[in-house]
RNA sequence: GGGCGAUUAGCUCAGCUUGGUUCAGAGCACCUGCCUUACAAGCAGGGGGUCACUGGUUCGAACCCAGUAUCGCCCACCA
């Protein structure tokens, strides 16, 4: 095989796959091994990937691929979620450009088209995935509204119906008038707006005085049923029992009391619009008033709002200011700012509403969720999330689960009555008409009766139930697949859905499975640019994620994103940080280059050097291992990467492999060469998780490979102990090379003259000796008892000083400057040691180890000032 | 309004749980010199931080405590 001089990663991204896929390396059943499971977070359907799947994806694959090569039986589930309101979304507006609207449609016409759309696109971002490298079996690929899955959605809502826990409520809840439907707590987000709280001043009926109100939203005068005062209010006392009447509308309506009112807010006096706003319907509850509902379902006012019916409620909010004007009423206009709520899907302002709606209890349900987590059952990461999940958990309201949509999960109730009071919950028609039959003892019903509830449930509620759908345990509890692989073990996700979907998991595998659905939650960071704004299409500062991978290898957008990547933190994203993944690419293709050009002769001998060389990276390696597992003990997943980038690229490349780089014509001992490309291997075996296609492709080169013997299913590296001292002493070699070359740099002493080394030591430790000469370039190493009569150059290690005899052009002032500014050094370190030790409470005080090491401290360094005083002297006679 | 977290080199972050390890580490960026026969997507060398601020505890504080400032996040019905 031609080995190309530059890596391509196009080819071997492609091929590699294929190899993979054919190999069927990501396919997964029950079997004896013990299991290692992750379920996607679903994308949905008709998205395209993105940054943040990037990242999410490429941490799962990451942790996947390790699981395999430790041997579990890993299992990756693939899928995407229908995401009812958003694909919904996207049909609407594909009518909206054939002049269409969604009422044009039927029902079976609007899903057909749905479905088409799904299918069409349904595909792409999984495509996607699979570029980056997604080692997810794709047999197992599922669609939350597959029909095995949806039969569990209805199967939940059933079960938990019959439980008590779904029930159908009158309730005020966030209506979006542009999807036209009723989203949850969850989904509406609170943005700051600029906006007026205007006063204004209601009639007292049969008196000629007037009371002056506050509303940031005059339109909804039309529905007001009161106006309310604190109890306690003086200035509103002599007002007690009397009515007023609204303007515009002159409706009367009472005065009520409820210290409910911020007396210092506004005019103390304020509205109450029972259905137009939770805080006026409690008030309303409380004091017995009615409600005016003043809109249609898209927000323009309904015939309510007499000359105002039709219009949309900021325009009315406009028009009726002006009216309110002229009819003198209006006393002021102040800016005012203050959060609004907006759908996260539409953006548009939500409308407090009072609707009939199904909801979900979640008082019991949050029990266990709630233990789980705190007791550490479920482990977050980063943990400060636990508080964040407490606070929510400990009151949340009841989950509105209904949507007035089309696309999604119809929900499961069957009215057979004229109205929407006779009702039946099951699972199928069939089951329904039979219950419906035994209730009403009307044996005569019939499904043509039968009118199925139009409002499809939320989307989230699906989704809760993912990592036990995906194995069919919803419908067959006791499968072999789910008993096998729930609960799974990591959960890698955005913290942005840690309430709509992370803590609903957890509800959901209590409820239905008794079990946690996963061990450990890892939140990635949001992406975000440079300026740390977030990534989004309307900023256009997000990079197209597929572009990245063309540019730069999928390998290297991988490294690119994880380098920086810390659990939790947000990750401001830098092309140049791809930059770096494909240069280190490129640093592992030249060291397997370099390998494969080396020759070797099983009759010549192992030198001294090769020996220490593979004695020391033996040690290394090991102690990178072991930094490595520890990472990921807490999912310090970038920290490990970062160790075995410098494994790669400093230890095994800048020193290993140039310690027994055989000169020009030399030729390697065989069991060198064999040893070299062990280390190489377990390197590769280190990096695949991280950069699966590279190191699969020098892995198949290196070797001829069997079926059996692919990278991505070899065995993980076996942890073993390692010779702190040893590193040590490698580590100070490598200083005395610094610092042999610094010298030469400074003084200009070409490479190719070799130098002598003589060494005054108190603690010889020669192991190293020979890779000093040859990557010091010295002639020889001499171990003397004293100082070197002659003038030569000098430098301090510990202890330990190095001589080198001078040369013909010596720039002798910059040498004794250097040594100046070293005894300066020295003096101003060992004035600290004396202080702490002049101190007789610290003697007294401190643990003897650290009075001892301080006086070590003390002593080393005057010794050290003694020799450069020496020197220093020296150089000036 | 309530709560949580952060503030360490130009940038992104470790270190803080258990205060003392030769006066703080990494990666990137930067500076200097090198196209040396794996790699200029590289090699060798180098500079750079009063650990946000103010107090306190202690023989000793980046680390523990209190306060201040700035930033970020989550929650919340003040019209």
């Amino acid at each position: 095989m031609e080995i190309p001089t530059r890596y391509n990663p196009k080819s071997t991204e492609e091929k590699r796959y294929t190899y993979w896929l054919e190999g069927h390396y990501f396919y997964s059943a029950p079997n004896d091994k013990e299991p290692y499971t992750l379920v996607i977070p679903p994308p949905n359907v008709t998205g395209v990937l993105h940054m943040g799947h990037m990242l999410n994806n490429t941490i799962q694959d990451v942790l996947i691929r390790r699981a395999r090569m430790k041997g579990y039986n890993a299992c990756w589930v693939p899928g995407t979620d229908h995401a009812s309101i958003a694909t919904e979304a996207k049909i609407v507006a594909q009518l909206k450009k054939e002049g269409l609207s969604k009422s044009d449609l039927s029902r079976e016409a609007f899903l057909d088209r749905a479905w088409s759309w799904a299918h069409k696109h349904g595909g792409i971002i999984l495509e996607q995935l699979k570029k980056l490298g997604c080692s997810c079996d794709w047999d197992r690929t599922k669609f939350t509204m597959d029909e095995e899955l949806s039969q569990a959605v209805t199967k939940v809502f059933v079960d938990l119906y019959y439980r008590g826990l779904i029930y159908k409520g009158h309730r005020m809840v966030h209506w979006d008038p542009e999807a036209k439907t009723t989203v949850s707590d969850e989904e509406v987000v609170y943005e700051e707006r600029q906006g007026k709280l205007y006063h204004l001043k209601y009639k007292v009926e049969n008196e000629d005085i007037f009371i002056t109100i506050a509303t940031t939203r005059p339109e909804t005068i039309l529905g007001d049923t009161a106006v309310c005062v604190h109890p306690k209010d003086e200035r509103y006392a002599h007002l007690k029992g009397k009515k007023v009447i609204v303007p515009v509308v002159d409706r009367v309506v009472p005065i009520i009391e409820d210290d409910y009112v911020d007396r210092t807010f506004g005019t103390g006096c304020l509205k109450v619009t029972p259905a137009h706003d939770a805080n006026d319907k409690a008030l309303a509850d409380r004091h017995g008033l009615g409600f005016i509902d003043i809109f249609y379902d898209d927000a323009t006012i309904n015939e309510k709002g007499l000359h105002y019916q039709g219009k949309d409620r900021f325009e009315v909010r406009q028009e009726i200011v002006k009216e309110l004007q002229q009819l003198g009423v209006l006393v002021k206009v102040e800016d005012y700012d203050h959060k609004v709520g907006v759908s996260e899907r539409t953006k548009t302002v939500i409308e407090p509403r009072l609707s009939v709606q199904w909801f979900l209890k979640m008082r019991e349900i949050v029990v266990p969720a709630l233990e789980a987590v705190m007791d550490g059952t479920i482990q977050f990461y980063p943990d400060k999330f636990k508080n964040i999940y407490r606070y929510w958990m400990g009151d949340v309201r009841d989950w509105n689960i209904s949507r007035q949509l089309w696309w999604g999960h119809r929900i499961p109730v069957y009215y057979y009555g004229e109205g929407w009071e006779d009702f039946v919950v099951a699972e199928t028609t069939e089951e329904a008409l039979q219950i419906a039959r035994e209730k009403t003892t009307n044996h005569d019903l019939t499904l043509g009766q039968f009118r199925q509830d139009p409002d499809v449930l939320d989307t989230w509620f699906s989704s809760w139930i993912w990592p036990i759908s995906v194995f069919d345990g919803i419908r067959h509890p006791d499968n072999r697949e789910v008993s096998y692989y729930y609960p799974t073990q990591d959960l890698v996700t955005g913290p942005d859905i840690l309430f709509f979907w992370v803590a609903r998991m957890i509800m959901s595998g209590y409820a239905f499975r008794k079990k946690r659905p996963f061990t450990n939650v890892y939140f990635t960071g949001i992406v975000r640019d440079k300026q740390r704004r977030k990534m989004s299409k309307s900023l256009g500062n997000s990079p197209d994620p597929i572009d990245l991978i063309n540019k730069y290898g999928a390998d290297g957008v991988r490294v690119g994103l994880l380098l920086s990547t810390h659990a939790g933190n947000d990750l401001l994203f830098d092309e140049h940080l791809c930059l770096q993944g494909r240069n280190f690419a490129n640093k592992i293709w030249n060291a397997f280059r370099l390998i494969m050009s080396w020759k070797s002769d099983k009759y010549i001998e192992t030198s001294e050097l090769n020996q220490v060389a593979l004695e020391w990276f033996q040690h290394r390696f090991h102690q990178a291992l072991t930094r490595v597992e520890k990472a990921f003990l807490t999912y310090r997943i970038s920290d490990a990467l970062m160790e075995i980038y410098k494994l790669l690229w400093d230890d095994f490349c800048a020193w290993y492999l140039e310690i027994i780089k055989p000169d020009f014509g030399e030729i390697l001992p065989l069991s060198v060469l064999s040893k070299t490309v062990g280390w190489f291997e377990n390197i590769l075996k280190l990096l695949h998780p991280y950069m699966p296609f590279i190191t699969e492709e020098t892995w198949q080169y290196l070797k001829p490979r069997s079926v059996g013997e692919a990278l991505i299913i070899t065995p993980w590296p076996e942890t073993k102990s390692y010779d702190a001292m040893i590193l040590d002493q490698f580590e100070k070699a490598t200083q005395v090379i610094g610092q042999v070359r610094a010298m030469r740099k400074s003084q200009n002493i070409p490479h190719k003259e070799l130098l002598t080394l003589n060494v005054l030591t108190k603690s010889q430790q020669a192991l190293f000796d020979p890779m000093i000469l040859k990557l010091a370039h010295l002639s020889e190493l001499i171990y003397v008892e004293e100082e070197p009569k002659e003038a030569t150059f000098s430098f301090l290690l510990g202890t330990d000083e190095y001589f080198i005899p001078m040369g013909q052009n010596v720039d002798l002032p910059t040498e004794i400057e250097k040594l100046q500014k070293e005894l300066n050094y020295q003096q101003g370190f060992l004035s600290i040691a004396r202080k702490k030790l002049s101190n007789d409470r610290f003697v007294s005080s401190a643990p003897s180890n650290v009075v001892i090491s301080e006086r070590k401290k003390e002593s080393d360094t005057l010794q050290r000032i003694q020799l450069l005083e020496a020197q220093l002297e020296h150089l000036s006679r």
